[in-house]
DNA sequence: GTCCACATGTAACTGGTTACATGATTGG
DNA sequence: CCAATCATGTAACCAGTTACATGTGGAC
Protein backbone atom coordinates (compact mmCIF):
# COMPACT_ATOMS: atom_id res chain seq x y z
CA UNK A 1 0.00 0.00 0.00
CA UNK A 2 2.34 2.02 -0.73
CA UNK A 3 2.25 3.73 -4.24
CA UNK A 4 -1.20 5.85 -3.29
CA UNK A 5 1.39 7.60 -0.87
CA UNK A 6 3.79 7.94 -2.75
CA UNK A 7 1.58 10.34 -5.25
CA UNK A 8 0.64 11.89 -2.49
CA UNK A 9 3.86 12.78 -1.35
CA UNK A 10 4.39 14.11 -4.92
CA UNK A 11 1.12 16.05 -5.34
CA UNK A 12 2.12 17.90 -1.80
CA UNK A 13 5.00 19.22 -3.74
CA UNK A 14 3.57 20.19 -6.38
CA UNK A 15 0.06 19.48 -7.83
CA UNK A 16 0.06 18.24 -11.19
CA UNK A 17 -1.66 16.22 -13.85
CA UNK A 18 -1.54 12.55 -14.38
CA UNK A 19 1.30 12.81 -17.02
CA UNK A 20 3.04 15.20 -15.13
CA UNK A 21 3.32 13.04 -11.83
CA UNK A 22 4.24 10.16 -14.65
CA UNK A 23 7.42 12.40 -15.70
CA UNK A 24 8.39 12.83 -12.33
CA UNK A 25 7.82 9.11 -11.27
CA UNK A 26 10.51 8.95 -14.06
CA UNK A 27 13.04 11.06 -12.47
CA UNK A 28 12.50 11.43 -8.51
CA UNK A 29 10.62 9.65 -6.94
CA UNK A 30 10.50 6.42 -8.91
CA UNK A 31 14.15 6.01 -8.12
CA UNK A 32 12.71 4.06 -5.17
CA UNK A 33 9.21 3.59 -5.96
CA UNK A 34 8.00 2.91 -9.68
CA UNK A 35 4.73 3.27 -11.46
CA UNK A 36 3.70 3.43 -14.88
CA UNK A 37 0.76 5.84 -16.32
CA UNK A 38 -1.73 3.54 -15.66
CA UNK A 39 -0.97 2.83 -11.92
CA UNK A 40 -1.13 6.58 -11.65
CA UNK A 41 -3.99 6.98 -13.61
CA UNK A 42 -6.10 4.33 -11.58
CA UNK A 43 -4.79 5.38 -8.11
CA UNK A 44 -5.65 9.32 -8.93
CA UNK A 45 -9.34 7.78 -9.39
CA UNK A 46 -9.26 5.89 -6.31
CA UNK A 47 -7.65 8.42 -3.96
CA UNK A 48 -10.28 11.32 -5.85
CA UNK A 49 -13.39 8.66 -4.60
CA UNK A 50 -11.97 8.38 -1.22
CA UNK A 51 -11.96 12.00 -0.64
CA UNK A 52 -7.92 12.50 -0.02
CA UNK A 53 -7.32 14.56 -3.08
CA UNK A 54 -9.76 16.70 -5.84
CA UNK A 55 -9.08 17.90 -8.98
CA UNK A 56 -8.48 21.41 -9.59
CA UNK A 57 -11.49 23.25 -10.87
CA UNK A 58 -9.45 24.99 -13.37
CA UNK A 59 -10.73 23.97 -16.92
CA UNK A 60 -12.59 21.61 -18.97
CA UNK A 61 -12.34 17.72 -17.65
CA UNK A 62 -12.93 16.18 -20.83
CA UNK A 63 -10.42 13.31 -22.34
CA UNK A 64 -7.11 14.32 -24.17
CA UNK A 65 -7.23 17.57 -21.72
CA UNK A 66 -5.07 18.01 -18.55
CA UNK A 67 -6.43 17.78 -15.35
CA UNK A 68 -4.66 18.66 -12.02
CA UNK A 69 -5.01 17.68 -8.39
CA UNK A 70 -4.00 18.93 -5.10
CA UNK A 71 -4.29 16.94 -2.06
CA UNK A 72 -7.00 17.68 0.46
CA UNK A 73 -6.20 17.86 4.53
CA UNK A 74 -7.70 14.35 4.68
CA UNK A 75 -5.10 13.33 2.25
CA UNK A 76 -2.26 14.97 4.11
CA UNK A 77 -3.32 13.51 7.43
CA UNK A 78 -3.55 9.88 5.87
CA UNK A 79 0.52 10.39 4.70
CA UNK A 80 0.77 11.62 8.06
CA UNK A 81 -0.78 8.31 10.04
CA UNK A 82 0.93 6.66 7.05
CA UNK A 83 4.58 7.62 7.44
CA UNK A 84 4.58 7.27 11.17
CA UNK A 85 2.92 4.26 11.62
CA UNK A 86 4.94 0.82 12.06
CA UNK A 87 5.87 -0.87 8.87
CA UNK A 88 8.55 -4.16 8.66
CA UNK A 89 10.51 -4.16 5.49
CA UNK A 90 9.97 -6.46 2.92
CA UNK A 91 12.66 -9.01 2.13
CA UNK A 92 14.75 -7.85 -0.35
CA UNK A 93 14.24 -9.58 -3.74
CA UNK A 94 17.32 -9.84 -6.53
CA UNK A 95 16.75 -12.11 -9.54
CA UNK A 96 20.43 -11.47 -10.18
CA UNK A 97 21.65 -13.20 -6.51
CA UNK A 98 19.04 -15.91 -7.58
CA UNK A 99 21.08 -16.48 -10.93
CA UNK A 100 24.39 -16.77 -8.92
CA UNK A 101 22.91 -19.27 -7.60
CA UNK A 102 21.88 -21.49 -10.12
CA UNK A 103 25.24 -20.71 -11.79
CA UNK A 104 26.78 -23.31 -9.04
CA UNK A 105 24.20 -26.16 -9.96
CA UNK A 106 23.56 -25.83 -13.88
CA UNK A 107 26.99 -23.56 -14.73
CA UNK A 108 28.12 -20.16 -15.10
CA UNK A 109 28.35 -20.05 -19.27
CA UNK A 110 26.82 -16.86 -20.63
CA UNK A 111 26.60 -14.90 -16.93
CA UNK A 112 29.84 -13.13 -16.68
CA UNK A 113 28.54 -11.10 -19.50
CA UNK A 114 25.70 -9.90 -17.53
CA UNK A 115 27.16 -8.87 -14.77
CA UNK A 116 29.59 -6.59 -16.80
CA UNK A 117 26.34 -5.13 -17.91
CA UNK A 118 24.60 -4.76 -14.88
CA UNK A 119 27.69 -3.56 -13.42
CA UNK A 120 27.66 -0.38 -16.30
CA UNK A 121 23.91 0.10 -15.47
CA UNK A 122 24.88 0.60 -12.24
CA UNK A 123 27.39 2.64 -12.35
CA UNK A 124 25.43 4.65 -14.86
CA UNK A 125 22.84 5.12 -12.34
CA UNK A 126 24.91 6.17 -9.58
CA UNK A 127 26.34 9.11 -12.46
CA UNK A 128 22.88 10.21 -12.81
CA UNK A 129 22.31 10.39 -8.94
CA UNK A 130 25.63 12.38 -8.64
CA UNK A 131 24.76 14.92 -10.84
CA UNK A 132 21.14 15.45 -9.56
CA UNK A 133 23.29 15.85 -5.91
CA UNK A 134 25.09 18.80 -7.26
CA UNK A 135 22.46 20.26 -9.08
CA UNK A 136 19.86 20.19 -6.58
CA UNK A 137 22.18 20.22 -2.87
CA UNK A 138 24.61 22.35 -3.32
CA UNK A 139 26.86 23.18 -0.14
CA UNK A 140 24.51 26.04 1.06
CA UNK A 141 21.23 24.38 0.88
CA UNK A 142 20.52 22.68 3.99
CA UNK A 143 17.13 23.48 5.83
CA UNK A 144 15.15 20.52 7.86
CA UNK A 145 13.14 19.32 4.09
CA UNK A 146 16.51 19.39 2.07
CA UNK A 147 18.25 17.44 4.28
CA UNK A 148 16.04 14.62 4.37
CA UNK A 149 15.76 14.73 0.82
CA UNK A 150 19.08 14.74 0.41
CA UNK A 151 19.36 11.58 2.47
CA UNK A 152 17.40 9.66 0.66
CA UNK A 153 19.42 10.83 -2.41
CA UNK A 154 22.72 9.66 -0.70
CA UNK A 155 20.81 5.90 -0.02
CA UNK A 156 21.15 6.07 -4.15
CA UNK A 157 24.21 6.85 -4.20
CA UNK A 158 25.42 4.29 -1.63
CA UNK A 159 23.30 2.00 -2.83
CA UNK A 160 24.93 2.18 -6.67
CA UNK A 161 28.48 2.36 -5.23
CA UNK A 162 27.52 -0.79 -3.07
CA UNK A 163 26.36 -2.63 -6.34
CA UNK A 164 29.08 -1.43 -8.52
CA UNK A 165 31.82 -2.81 -6.09
CA UNK A 166 29.92 -5.68 -5.37
CA UNK A 167 29.56 -6.77 -9.01
CA UNK A 168 33.54 -6.20 -9.24
CA UNK A 169 34.13 -8.67 -6.46
CA UNK A 170 31.83 -11.49 -8.31
CA UNK A 171 33.59 -10.46 -11.48
CA UNK A 172 37.12 -11.20 -9.63
CA UNK A 173 35.50 -14.15 -8.30
CA UNK A 174 34.50 -15.42 -11.69
CA UNK A 175 37.51 -14.78 -13.79
CA UNK A 176 39.67 -17.65 -10.90
CA UNK A 177 36.23 -20.00 -12.00
CA UNK A 178 36.25 -22.38 -15.49
CA UNK A 179 33.15 -21.09 -17.29
CA UNK A 180 31.59 -24.26 -17.31
CA UNK A 181 28.15 -25.38 -18.86
CA UNK A 182 27.75 -27.62 -15.70
CA UNK A 183 29.99 -28.12 -12.46
CA UNK A 184 31.57 -31.75 -13.05
CA UNK A 185 31.21 -32.42 -9.21
CA UNK A 186 27.79 -33.12 -8.71
CA UNK A 187 28.11 -31.96 -5.08
CA UNK A 188 24.35 -31.50 -3.32
CA UNK A 189 24.25 -29.33 0.22
CA UNK A 190 21.64 -27.59 2.42
CA UNK A 191 22.30 -23.96 3.08
CA UNK B 1 9.87 -14.97 -13.51
CA UNK B 2 11.98 -15.79 -11.23
CA UNK B 3 10.15 -18.44 -8.76
CA UNK B 4 9.31 -21.27 -11.04
CA UNK B 5 13.67 -20.38 -11.58
CA UNK B 6 14.28 -20.17 -7.74
CA UNK B 7 12.15 -23.77 -7.04
CA UNK B 8 14.11 -25.38 -10.11
CA UNK B 9 17.27 -24.38 -8.25
CA UNK B 10 16.34 -25.51 -4.78
CA UNK B 11 15.01 -29.06 -6.71
CA UNK B 12 18.41 -29.49 -8.19
CA UNK B 13 20.38 -28.94 -4.70
CA UNK B 14 17.88 -31.27 -3.37
CA UNK B 15 14.69 -33.17 -4.41
CA UNK B 16 11.82 -31.79 -2.02
CA UNK B 17 8.57 -31.97 -1.08
CA UNK B 18 6.17 -28.59 -1.24
CA UNK B 19 6.99 -28.23 2.52
CA UNK B 20 10.20 -28.68 2.59
CA UNK B 21 10.81 -26.44 -0.53
CA UNK B 22 9.08 -23.95 2.03
CA UNK B 23 10.96 -24.40 4.75
CA UNK B 24 14.03 -24.32 2.73
CA UNK B 25 12.77 -20.88 0.90
CA UNK B 26 11.99 -19.47 4.73
CA UNK B 27 15.95 -19.98 5.82
CA UNK B 28 18.10 -19.98 2.46
CA UNK B 29 16.97 -19.20 -1.17
CA UNK B 30 14.22 -17.10 0.19
CA UNK B 31 16.68 -14.61 1.87
CA UNK B 32 16.55 -13.15 -1.91
CA UNK B 33 13.80 -14.81 -3.48
CA UNK B 34 10.66 -15.25 -0.84
CA UNK B 35 7.34 -17.89 -1.37
CA UNK B 36 4.71 -18.64 0.79
CA UNK B 37 3.44 -22.71 0.72
CA UNK B 38 0.70 -21.42 -2.01
CA UNK B 39 2.82 -20.11 -4.41
CA UNK B 40 4.95 -22.79 -4.18
CA UNK B 41 2.08 -25.71 -4.38
CA UNK B 42 0.52 -23.68 -7.58
CA UNK B 43 4.14 -23.52 -9.01
CA UNK B 44 4.86 -27.27 -8.51
CA UNK B 45 1.97 -27.76 -10.54
CA UNK B 46 2.66 -25.90 -13.18
CA UNK B 47 6.32 -27.06 -13.48
CA UNK B 48 4.87 -30.79 -13.60
CA UNK B 49 2.69 -30.06 -16.47
CA UNK B 50 4.87 -28.45 -18.57
CA UNK B 51 7.25 -31.40 -17.99
CA UNK B 52 10.33 -29.85 -16.02
CA UNK B 53 9.92 -31.75 -12.95
CA UNK B 54 7.86 -35.20 -11.94
CA UNK B 55 6.75 -36.49 -8.80
CA UNK B 56 8.95 -39.15 -7.61
CA UNK B 57 7.05 -42.24 -8.30
CA UNK B 58 7.39 -43.84 -4.50
CA UNK B 59 4.10 -43.64 -2.38
CA UNK B 60 0.21 -42.86 -2.46
CA UNK B 61 0.12 -39.23 -4.16
CA UNK B 62 -3.10 -38.47 -2.09
CA UNK B 63 -4.10 -35.27 0.12
CA UNK B 64 -2.28 -35.00 3.63
CA UNK B 65 0.67 -36.97 2.34
CA UNK B 66 4.28 -36.11 1.57
CA UNK B 67 4.89 -35.67 -2.31
CA UNK B 68 8.68 -35.25 -3.54
CA UNK B 69 9.83 -33.66 -6.94
CA UNK B 70 12.61 -33.92 -8.85
CA UNK B 71 14.17 -32.08 -11.94
CA UNK B 72 13.70 -33.39 -15.44
CA UNK B 73 16.12 -32.81 -17.90
CA UNK B 74 13.76 -30.53 -19.68
CA UNK B 75 13.50 -28.57 -16.66
CA UNK B 76 17.43 -28.74 -15.89
CA UNK B 77 17.90 -26.56 -19.49
CA UNK B 78 15.26 -24.39 -19.10
CA UNK B 79 16.98 -23.38 -15.56
CA UNK B 80 20.39 -23.03 -17.51
CA UNK B 81 18.71 -21.05 -20.25
CA UNK B 82 17.36 -18.33 -17.85
CA UNK B 83 20.64 -18.24 -15.71
CA UNK B 84 22.72 -17.33 -18.75
CA UNK B 85 19.92 -15.11 -20.54
CA UNK B 86 20.33 -11.04 -20.28
CA UNK B 87 18.02 -10.04 -18.04
CA UNK B 88 17.23 -6.03 -16.68
CA UNK B 89 17.96 -5.15 -13.12
CA UNK B 90 14.35 -4.46 -11.61
CA UNK B 91 13.87 -0.85 -10.16
CA UNK B 92 14.46 -1.12 -6.31
CA UNK B 93 11.32 -0.49 -4.00
CA UNK B 94 11.63 0.65 -0.73
CA UNK B 95 9.41 1.72 1.11
CA UNK B 96 11.33 3.24 3.94
CA UNK B 97 12.88 5.82 1.82
CA UNK B 98 9.30 6.88 0.98
CA UNK B 99 8.69 7.53 4.29
CA UNK B 100 11.27 9.84 4.58
CA UNK B 101 10.65 11.43 1.75
CA UNK B 102 7.01 12.58 2.79
CA UNK B 103 8.30 13.01 6.15
CA UNK B 104 10.21 16.09 4.56
CA UNK B 105 6.44 17.39 3.30
CA UNK B 106 4.43 15.76 6.64
CA UNK B 107 6.81 16.01 9.40
CA UNK B 108 8.91 13.78 10.88
CA UNK B 109 6.91 12.62 13.77
CA UNK B 110 7.14 8.86 15.47
CA UNK B 111 10.06 8.11 12.40
CA UNK B 112 12.75 8.09 14.81
CA UNK B 113 11.47 4.97 16.13
CA UNK B 114 10.77 2.67 12.85
CA UNK B 115 13.91 3.89 11.75
CA UNK B 116 15.75 2.32 15.15
CA UNK B 117 13.42 -0.60 15.04
CA UNK B 118 14.46 -1.59 11.50
CA UNK B 119 18.00 -0.85 12.27
CA UNK B 120 17.62 -4.29 15.14
CA UNK B 121 15.93 -5.98 12.41
CA UNK B 122 18.74 -5.72 9.70
CA UNK B 123 21.38 -6.48 12.67
CA UNK B 124 19.62 -9.08 13.56
CA UNK B 125 19.15 -10.52 9.88
CA UNK B 126 23.43 -9.76 9.83
CA UNK B 127 24.10 -11.77 12.68
CA UNK B 128 21.91 -14.75 11.08
CA UNK B 129 23.86 -14.53 7.92
CA UNK B 130 26.89 -14.55 9.56
CA UNK B 131 26.15 -17.48 11.50
CA UNK B 132 25.49 -18.94 8.43
CA UNK B 133 28.77 -18.01 6.97
CA UNK B 134 30.71 -19.90 9.98
CA UNK B 135 28.34 -23.18 9.34
CA UNK B 136 28.79 -23.84 5.59
CA UNK B 137 31.63 -22.10 4.43
CA UNK B 138 34.77 -23.06 7.03
CA UNK B 139 38.11 -21.72 5.04
CA UNK B 140 38.94 -24.98 3.73
CA UNK B 141 35.53 -25.07 1.38
CA UNK B 142 35.85 -23.48 -1.57
CA UNK B 143 35.35 -25.52 -4.51
CA UNK B 144 33.65 -23.43 -7.63
CA UNK B 145 29.90 -24.29 -6.36
CA UNK B 146 31.05 -23.11 -3.35
CA UNK B 147 32.72 -20.15 -4.04
CA UNK B 148 29.54 -18.92 -5.89
CA UNK B 149 26.96 -19.41 -3.28
CA UNK B 150 29.84 -18.07 -0.72
CA UNK B 151 29.27 -14.83 -3.09
CA UNK B 152 25.76 -14.87 -2.98
CA UNK B 153 25.79 -14.99 0.89
CA UNK B 154 28.45 -12.00 0.86
CA UNK B 155 25.94 -10.09 -0.84
CA UNK B 156 23.33 -10.86 1.95
CA UNK B 157 26.11 -10.31 4.79
CA UNK B 158 27.47 -6.64 2.89
CA UNK B 159 23.74 -5.31 2.11
CA UNK B 160 22.20 -5.89 6.12
CA UNK B 161 25.49 -4.28 6.97
CA UNK B 162 25.18 -1.45 4.55
CA UNK B 163 21.78 -0.75 5.87
CA UNK B 164 22.77 -1.09 9.31
CA UNK B 165 25.12 2.06 8.83
CA UNK B 166 22.82 3.95 6.41
CA UNK B 167 20.36 4.00 9.43
CA UNK B 168 22.73 4.81 11.82
CA UNK B 169 23.56 7.95 9.94
CA UNK B 170 20.03 8.81 8.94
CA UNK B 171 19.49 8.73 12.63
CA UNK B 172 22.48 10.76 13.75
CA UNK B 173 20.69 13.16 10.77
CA UNK B 174 17.27 12.85 12.94
CA UNK B 175 19.00 13.90 15.94
CA UNK B 176 19.91 17.45 14.28
CA UNK B 177 16.67 17.84 13.21
CA UNK B 178 13.48 19.21 14.96
CA UNK B 179 10.46 16.08 15.69
CA UNK B 180 7.83 17.93 13.93
CA UNK B 181 4.21 17.15 12.86
CA UNK B 182 5.09 19.14 10.06
CA UNK B 183 7.84 21.70 8.63
CA UNK B 184 7.07 25.32 9.53
CA UNK B 185 8.11 26.33 6.19
CA UNK B 186 6.23 24.94 3.09
CA UNK B 187 9.08 25.00 0.86
CA UNK B 188 8.33 23.28 -2.61
CA UNK B 189 10.84 21.77 -5.15
CA UNK B 190 11.17 19.76 -7.91
CA UNK B 191 13.92 17.08 -7.38
C1' DG C 1 -6.59 17.67 -43.94
C1' DT C 2 -3.25 14.46 -42.09
C1' DC C 3 0.02 13.10 -38.99
C1' DC C 4 2.17 13.13 -34.69
C1' DA C 5 2.81 14.11 -29.89
C1' DC C 6 0.23 14.87 -25.81
C1' DA C 7 -2.96 13.27 -22.41
C1' DT C 8 -6.24 10.21 -20.31
C1' DG C 9 -8.00 6.12 -19.95
C1' DT C 10 -9.83 0.53 -20.38
C1' DA C 11 -9.02 -4.43 -20.39
C1' DA C 12 -6.73 -8.53 -19.75
C1' DC C 13 -3.21 -10.84 -17.51
C1' DT C 14 0.45 -12.23 -14.10
C1' DG C 15 2.43 -12.73 -9.73
C1' DG C 16 2.03 -12.29 -4.85
C1' DT C 17 -0.88 -12.19 -0.49
C1' DT C 18 -4.43 -13.56 2.79
C1' DA C 19 -7.81 -16.50 4.39
C1' DC C 20 -9.56 -20.69 4.61
C1' DA C 21 -10.40 -25.98 3.74
C1' DT C 22 -9.16 -30.78 4.07
C1' DG C 23 -6.92 -35.04 5.08
C1' DA C 24 -3.16 -37.78 7.64
C1' DT C 25 -0.31 -38.68 11.63
C1' DT C 26 1.06 -38.43 16.33
C1' DG C 27 0.94 -37.65 21.44
C1' DG C 28 -1.85 -37.45 25.38
C1' DC D 1 -11.10 -40.18 21.18
C1' DC D 2 -9.27 -35.45 20.87
C1' DA D 3 -6.13 -31.88 19.91
C1' DA D 4 -2.11 -30.46 17.68
C1' DT D 5 0.80 -30.67 13.92
C1' DC D 6 2.08 -31.90 9.34
C1' DA D 7 1.03 -31.58 4.56
C1' DT D 8 -1.44 -30.26 0.48
C1' DG D 9 -4.39 -27.58 -1.53
C1' DT D 10 -8.58 -23.77 -3.17
C1' DA D 11 -10.46 -19.16 -3.60
C1' DA D 12 -10.62 -14.42 -3.48
C1' DC D 13 -8.20 -10.52 -3.68
C1' DC D 14 -4.71 -6.87 -4.73
C1' DA D 15 -0.82 -4.69 -7.01
C1' DG D 16 1.85 -4.33 -10.99
C1' DT D 17 2.43 -5.11 -16.13
C1' DT D 18 1.30 -5.13 -21.03
C1' DA D 19 -1.43 -4.02 -24.77
C1' DC D 20 -4.56 -1.27 -26.64
C1' DA D 21 -8.23 2.66 -27.25
C1' DT D 22 -9.69 7.41 -27.59
C1' DG D 23 -9.66 12.23 -27.79
C1' DT D 24 -7.09 17.00 -28.37
C1' DG D 25 -4.10 20.35 -30.38
C1' DG D 26 -0.40 21.85 -33.12
C1' DA D 27 2.98 21.31 -37.19
C1' DC D 28 3.18 20.73 -41.80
Amino acid sequence: MSLPHAILTALLEKPSSGLELTRRFDRSIGYFWSATHQQIYRELGKLEAEGLIRALPSEQPARGQKKAYEVLPAGRAELARWTSASQDPKPHRDAMLLRLRAAAVVGTAGLAADLRRHRELHERQLAEYREIEQRDFPPGKDGPEDRLRHLVLRAGIDLETFWTQWLDHALAEFALLPDTGGPESQGVREA
